[in-house]
DNA sequence: CATGAATGAGGATTCATTCAT
DNA sequence: CATGAATGAATCCTCATTCAT
């Protein structure tokens, strides 16, 4: 399931693999998976084409790397942006934000996830999906929290985890356009923040209100 | 610019387009652009490799007939859906509707639209991205409509017009989740139409409200 | 081994065949044997595809029917042009002289038959080499009168034919340059008479200063 | 302009060229250069197809290296038989000598370059005409030289060269019928030799028995 | 560990030929 | 007789992968 390598130093493995990790992202964003050789791919992060076949065991492996990449930073990142929120407002908030600004910095890789997936082998397709739900979760969780305090009104949190992923990867898939029609932030706030916030119950609201004037709570002024 | 073919009668040279078109967006939709061969389009066509060659003039060619089909689709039913509407409020939801049941119809090419469209020569991809503007226009002008008539609060219609177009293409490209969490008009209603009617004005409330008693607007009983 | 045909009337045959020839001649210099399509051929000759192989069973025959088109002015026009003539040296210099001037009409069937002959089944080509060599007779014939008269001195008649024949056809493989630095006529003079001129016997010149003396044999001023 | 290659090694390329243009010329005289796939070039190279095409970019490549070995000789050949020499008429009897025998060694070249060069793209045409005038020219300058000297009658160089270039080219493009005839010996005496030596003065008549007697220039018996 | 030369399977495209109209 | 749409065999070229150095 895991890319395999016939090298064994495993620092040097790391090292190695996220060389051809960004050449991937770089050499496929630019010509595609099937158009992209693997010697561009080599050429790219500056070594032999003999070379990447020791640390991966096929061209479908430099995809997968590329792929997995943004879900790693995900998986990373947004724990790490929860810890020592306790507030569900402020761990929604600041769940979705950490999502939308990873996916933001990782355009390539984004518009990438939906080009190329389908090139993948079956195995890597599931494996794929798989974390991507887990990564919803990571959402979906936040929303629940919100619920179960009464903080949004009853809807499905799976539905609305799904509007917000969908949302804060489109900034990346239509950014040719986007971008000149707002910035990053105002995006945040109006196309991907908006999608909860138009749930909030009154409680909610109230909640919002209070943890903006406590200097809890950056960013929703208009919106909120 | 256009698809050009060999063959003079153009009955004919309609007939097999759409032959191929449709070929086209099984079998790209199926095995993806670059691994789909062209005899897999001629056999799902039921035709020879030696003919697809009379119709157009090359692979790109096919793909460019499939990506264009939906296209083509919007443009001619979009404009049907709207013919004599002429509340501002009613016109918007009947846009947003049209369109978004017809990227649901053609699932397969909003997909493939979102893969495969960097694979056409950059001529193509100008063309089609000309060609989505002009469709996003349809909605943003209905928008537009419902702003001056004070029935939204101010916003950039531009960014409303592409949430809405980014929902509707969403329930095809997420459409392995989403159809596991809710319906088509479900979907419709909480993901799509959800977006403007976060944005109503009082104003705006109250025409709906009338609209809805008088069976002039069927539907976003849930959320409006 | 001759071209046959589909249909029967002998004057449509007789006029579609000369069409065929022509246009053959032209695509064929143009573009080469292999690069030309018979769509090329039906095209230059004003037909339909369909049309041609009425008249001709190959895309072959169109090439045979080219390169023959030449032996066939020569065997009509040779014979002709020496009726009448006497003199052995007469005859031989009118042979040449039509000879050389036949080539120097059908420039590109010249070199077409070095380029393409090649291209044809052995039968054909079989066809071509033995009217080569019944061409190359005509002229060997007047070589063996003037040796037989003792006007030329000892020498093989078929190689003194084939280096008239050699030098004729040059004037049209290398026009490109041979063109530039004489004129036709001076280069049948000083390259191709000259082949026989140089071998002339003193019997042979004083016959020749009588000739043109008598106004029977113009030309060779320079040379003899 | 010139061939290039993906490997760098330059021996290797030089060995792999020299390879691939011996098969080359082995396979487009048998075949023609159309009918020859590059597949048979590679049988006949004993390499793999894939190969052939690390060392040239394209089937034309393949047919360049073929035409341009024959020019490469005499580039090679002819000033190596000139150097030391210094009698103009030895000089030019040298040149023409030799120039003759290195197409009569490569009669497949010769025939090749007169069936073929068209097939080339015109990049490669232009460059071969070049090279042919710049061989050319290494017989004109000889020619100049006994005209200098007064050693023959005056004529336009030029045109001598090319009847000399002509008549040695042909041994190759009518060997089929002049080796029924004529040796190759009797051959370059009695047609090539003969072009320049009938345009003898009678200083070089004069000179031609001196060297001739002084054991000078070998040949020449039958017809100075 | 790293290199890059060699392999050969695979696919887009062309075009001679046929045949129904 | 004439047309031209349809066929499908044939070939150039690319590139993932291997392996000797």
């Amino acid at each position: 399931m895991n890319v395999t390598s016939i090298v064994e130093n495993p620092l040097l493995i790391e090292k190695r693999r996220m060389q051809l990790t960004l050449a991937g992202i770089n050499v496929f964003s630019r010509l595609g998976f099937h158009k992209a050789t693997v010697k561009d791919v080599a050429i790219e992060a500056g070594v032999s084409v003999g070379l990447v076949y020791q640390y991966v065991s096929d061209k479908q492996d430099l995809l997968f790397l590329a792929l997995n990449h943004i879900i790693r930073r995900h998986h990373e990142e947004i724990p790490s942006a929860l810890a020592g929120l306790e507030d569900p407002l402020v761990r929604l908030h600041a769940a979705t934000d950490s999502y939308a600004r990873i996916n933001a910095s990782n355009k390539a890789v984004v518009v990438l996830t939906y080009r190329e997936t389908k090139s993948l082998k079956p195995e890597f397709i599931r494996k794929l999906k798989q974390l991507e739900i887990e990564t919803n979760r990571l959402i979906e969780g936040c929303i629940q929290e919100c619920l179960d305090a009464g903080f949004l009104v009853p809807t499905k949190p799976e539905l609305l985890a799904y509007r917000v992923v969908i949302a804060a990867q489109s900034w990346s898939l239509k950014n040719w356009q986007l971008a000149k029609i707002v910035t990053l932030d105002e995006y945040i706030e109006h196309a991907i923040h908006a999608c909860w916030v138009a749930l909030l119950s009154q409680k909610g609201r109230r909640r919002i209100a209070k943890l903006q004037s406590d200097g809890l709570l950056k960013g929703l002024a208009a919106i909120a």
